[in-house]
DNA sequence: ATCTGAATAGTCAAACCTGACTATTCACAA
DNA sequence: TTGTGAATAGTCAGGTTTGACTATTCAGAT
């Protein structure tokens, strides 16, 4: 449920229309969700028919009438408990990119040092283009403050790990102690 | 693709029925991965559609025929070609637990900080079931590791952002300097 | 005045994923 | 030998997510 709670935070803020709603969510926390467009109106769609948001069409000339969505009385409770829930919850991540370190071992390590600098490369400039952003300032500090703490952390450990590659037994391999 | 290359992988060591599969799975994996067994058959079929598994009827006794599967020589190819793509990438993972932190002014502080303690000794929970677990030797080394030293990390993280809420003055805000 | 490309606003079929369910076999206690 | 619960093996309807598509409006170039 924590897509639908972001919606309704926003919409609590300001009642808007599903474009405007998936535009900020793309300008603002692209780095931080992958929340898409077409998500976004499905789940509007269902906040709706659970009664939590309400709409207004608004028709300007010609164009097809937008649904100009606001937060109802339900939809604030919801917000409410919603957001008291998922602070307190804590949901393990999976790493999808994990999964090819399960079969490094079947690669020449040269090969997979060299693959693993590629990937840190990445990294860092996914870091530096996090660190770079326009430093807007909203609610979305924290989002943004965790993802970079994260991504110095991955940055270590990549090293770490390419380390052990180039010479397994002066480093630490990993449940080792 | 990483979940195919995950089956893939398996595949290539021993040929598997979907049983065992989604069996070896959730328990060697089940800390790294949300896998689940119904998506493991989904993708069963339709690596076997791309021709990357072939499977035999495994007829034994009355009970329904069992689909054994194996890798095939277009699934070797595929193996190592998703395995080099997906070791040299970087995908920035996003953190859905993380949609809350951007509504936490909305609470009182003293809440969001009980909640945040919740959340966090939950995550300390979790990593101690980690550390506690068999210490299964095999390919998941790595993501284990990977998984520990994560939470590690977010322990910190969150104790920070504790200390922040109990004095904002003399801890710094996020993206500050 | 008209053309063009970008921005606006949204739809939809198809792909993906999962919880809940069925059905068989097996171990072993009663 | 019969009943019971766990393990085995998988299916499926329904919920979720997305890329690709349509269609309108607008700003400025020609």
């Amino acid at each position: 449920m924590e897509k639908e709670l972001l919606l309704l935070g926003i919409l609590r803020r300001q009642e808007l229309h599903g474009y405007r709603l998936a535009e900020f969510i793309e300008h603002n926390l692209g780095s931080c969700t992958d929340l898409k467009k077409s998500t976004a109106y499905y789940l509007l769609e269902k906040l709706a028919a659970a009664g939590w948001v309400a709409f207004t069409q608004d028709q300007a000339g010609k164009r097809p009438a937008r649904r100009v969505y606001r937060l109802t009385e339900a939809g604030e409770a919801a917000f409410q408990r919603l957001l008291r829930q998922h602070l307190a919850a804590f949901t393990p991540p999976y790493f999808t990119d994990d999964i090819p370190l399960a079969f490094m071992d079947l690669l020449p390590p040269a090969e997979a040092l060299g693959l693993l600098e590629e990937r840190r490369a990445a990294a860092a400039e996914h870091l530096s283009q996090l660190r770079a952003a326009p430093a807007h300032p909203g609610p979305a500090q924290w989002m943004v403050a965790h993802q970079i703490r994260f991504l110095e952390n991955e940055l270590l450990w990549l090293q770490e790990l390419e380390e052990h590659l180039q010479s397994p037994s002066t480093h630490p391999t990993p449940l080792s102690e």
